[in-house]
DNA sequence: ACCTCAGTGTGACAAAAGTCATAGGCCCGG
DNA sequence: CCGGGCCTATGACTTTTGTCACACTGAGGT
């Protein structure tokens, strides 16, 4: 079990909550439940019918579509001071798509009431999730951009980049860990795991990564990009 | 030239418009600016930063993406009564996306201070944003779904059958009427010119259609949407 | 009537994606 | 130390997708 944090301070340093009042934070921090969520626990289904919104106090959360034939394509991931699932809230309609945890995590959930109520009183908030909302829109436009023009291999030095970008700098690269299984990173980049188990092993035959089991260096940024221009 | 509208008319029907009181429209009727733009033009490229909104009063316009070699890849289809690009207006960012003109289209344009002016006053209306927006992002999460799991046959039926949903009965089935290229539809499925036109001649060999240059008939939709269920 | 041009249909390939089967590694519990 | 469960790597193969080249059609314009 993690240890208890208070649900105000969780709340202040959520986008769509910033520049409430103290009252404000505290009305919703009084009505959210926290819940825990073990590792690949469900938290909702695609088109369920959404009733609130969630907002992760830690762990990491993944938006994913699954197909009939059991592949899945994972949206996003939200970790931390994330809210998750507000649109369905506003429009009416069932979640789009379905999320799991991806590690054992907590988040408290804020009834559509609740959250309702509260934008009534502060029209702010709306437009604070229009803005997320925003970012969102952009990010799915990238993954139909990516699904429709590119390759695995492309898809999958992309995904590398961005964590590279976040990653550990040392002597002979740049360290990144790999999510806990391909079957995870194909997910995310919208392919099967031996595409993924394949395509790592020819990155590395190029030496354009090294990896040992999960963790992957990559010694030259640059040179990775560089195969994302070329055909070949 | 299109016969002159009252531009308070064409707003009227606009859904993030609607319940405005005749006044505010007035006031976005004045200052919204009517422009021109023939078959192909291009209202906005992708990257542009973004000065306003598009108000489509006839004609359709198409929103894509488009990769460096050539293809492209529709991600919605906005026709007469429809708002354009609404969104980066909130987050401040730029276009995710480009857009042109289907047909000659007429459209509204509405500015950025304008519009945000009638948001101080009428908060109702980032509420109704938000729900057309939410339409939106199903749409695209459908998109990533097609995309990622279904072959480019399966995709083609799947527009066939959207299409149908408005087509005209005739004795023999359901008539509909196909874009006026096949570069058109293939942009819209996330492929090239060459996939659409076997394709529709193995449907149309599989007797699952008829087509006539642009006008196809669908027997049975029934069995045409059987067809997506089965891998063969 | 003829030329041009944009769009079409198709065959022949090449490349990429996905499937299936198999072998092996690693960790955990008994 | 052994066995089961889970994940990974990889070869062999099929299907799907995309590319290229080329011939054909039909509408418009002069």
């Amino acid at each position: 079990m993690p240890p208890l944090a208070q649900a105000d301070e969780v709340l202040r340093r959520v986008p769509i909550f910033k520049g409430l009042t103290e009252a404000e934070l505290q009305f919703l921090a009084e009505r959210a439940v926290p819940r825990d969520y073990q590792k690949g626990e469900i938290l909702f289904t695609e088109g369920d019918s959404c009733n609130g919104l969630f907002v992760v106090e830690n762990g990491r959360v993944r938006i994913f579509k699954s197909s009939p034939n059991g592949r899945e394509q994972i949206l996003t991931v939200e970790g931390p001071g994330s809210s998750v699932a507000e649109l369905p809230l506003f429009d009416g309609g069932t979640y789009p798509a379905s999320s799991a945890a991806i590690e054992d995590a907590r988040v408290y959930f804020i009834s559509k009431q609740d959250f309702h109520s509260l934008c009534l009183v502060h029209p702010q908030v709306p437009l604070k999730v229009l803005k997320v909302v925003g970012g969102r829109l952009r990010k799915l436009v990238g993954i139909i951009e990516e699904l429709a023009f590119t390759t695995v291999r492309a898809r999958l030095i992309s995904v590398l980049i961005r964590m590279a970008k976040t990653g550990k700098k040392t002597a002979v690269g740049i360290e990144i860990q790999l999510p806990p299984s391909n079957q995870e990173l194909a997910s995310e980049i919208g392919t099967v795991r031996e595409l993924v188990s394949r395509n790592l092993s020819r990155l590395q035959a190029e030496e354009l990564i090294y990896m040992d089991s999960k963790t992957v260096t990559i010694p030259d940024v640059t040179r990775l990009k560089a195969e994302l221009e070329t055909p070949e």
